[in-house]
DNA sequence: GCTACAAGCTGTAGTGGCTACAGATGCAAG
DNA sequence: CTTGCATCTGTAGCCACTACAGCTTGTAGC
């Protein structure tokens, strides 16, 4: 068994592999500058090395705590600039959970609004549906 | 003052108007078909009457409701057979209500990540950003 | 009638963040 | 050599609009 002194690149499967990341979403973000092109193979493949295994990793945990990708590239320029200004990031992290709390609150107006809707809905009494009497009238319940 | 017999038809603009729905929309609406092509003027211009302002205005109430455009299409064609299928709707009210619970639930999630990563973070006092680095490392706060 | 200007028209492209192809290569195993 | 999978590029689709370009229609004042 021989020890490689280098760890090899990954193909693009294996990086999708070890960061959950889908393989077209890994060459959407390298369209749109998240990700930068990597070396190729002879045979034109991408060849992938650590750095972009971590950086992709970066941008996927971003993703899942909803960043939108404008942030995320926000976050990545401030680390590759050596500074990772952090005022900066917790700016765009509160604006960001501002966002999300706007989100819960419409929401959660929506989930009263369709709870009353179907509270009051008993089908196969009547001939019509007081859901769609709601819809029509423009009342709450 | 002579009393009109019959009301006259709306031009685009107040329809909108009337309806709180975007000019644009409404004609969205028309080429997607959730909206019949409605006669025109003789100078080809949209001639909208009574029954597009009802219909409009019961699409407007279902979006506020968050419902997407095939379920509204699915009930303004239950509403047109004459037999507002009162079971149907309930059906997809109470999946959409599910499915707006089950945002609720992930943005609770989300929140709640948001605020770990905020109260951890003071601006200032090192050179490094708790927040980049929780994303780099994965860890949750 | 003429001139402005508002309002309407059609058709197309852009938004965000992917996802899903089609059709052409690359590459390793049998 | 062939099979069959992985990868490649480029494009189109998703949702529900929104924005714009470039045109025609309608209206009000002079």
């Amino acid at each position: 068994m021989v020890t490689k002194s280098r760890a090899q690149p990954l193909l693009i499967g294996k990086l999708a592999e070890r960061t959950g990341v889908n393989i077209e979403t890994i060459r959407y973000y390298e369209r749109v500058s998240l990700l930068p092109p990597p070396p190729r193979t002879e045979g034109r493949q991408r060849a992938y090395e650590k750095s972009h295994v971590q950086r992709l990793s970066f941008i996927r945990r971003s993703r899942e705590l909803g960043f939108p990708l404008d942030d995320v590239r926000t976050f990545l320029q401030l680390g590759d600039d050596g500074n990772s200004n952090c005022s900066a990031t917790k700016g765009i992290t509160l604006r960001h959970l501002a966002d999300v709390r706007g989100k819960i609150a419409s929401l959660k107006k929506l989930d009263r609004a369709l709870k009353d809707l179907t509270d009051n809905c008993r089908p196969g009494n009547q001939s019509s549906c007081s859901i769609i009497d709601a819809l029509h009238s423009g009342t709450k319940a």
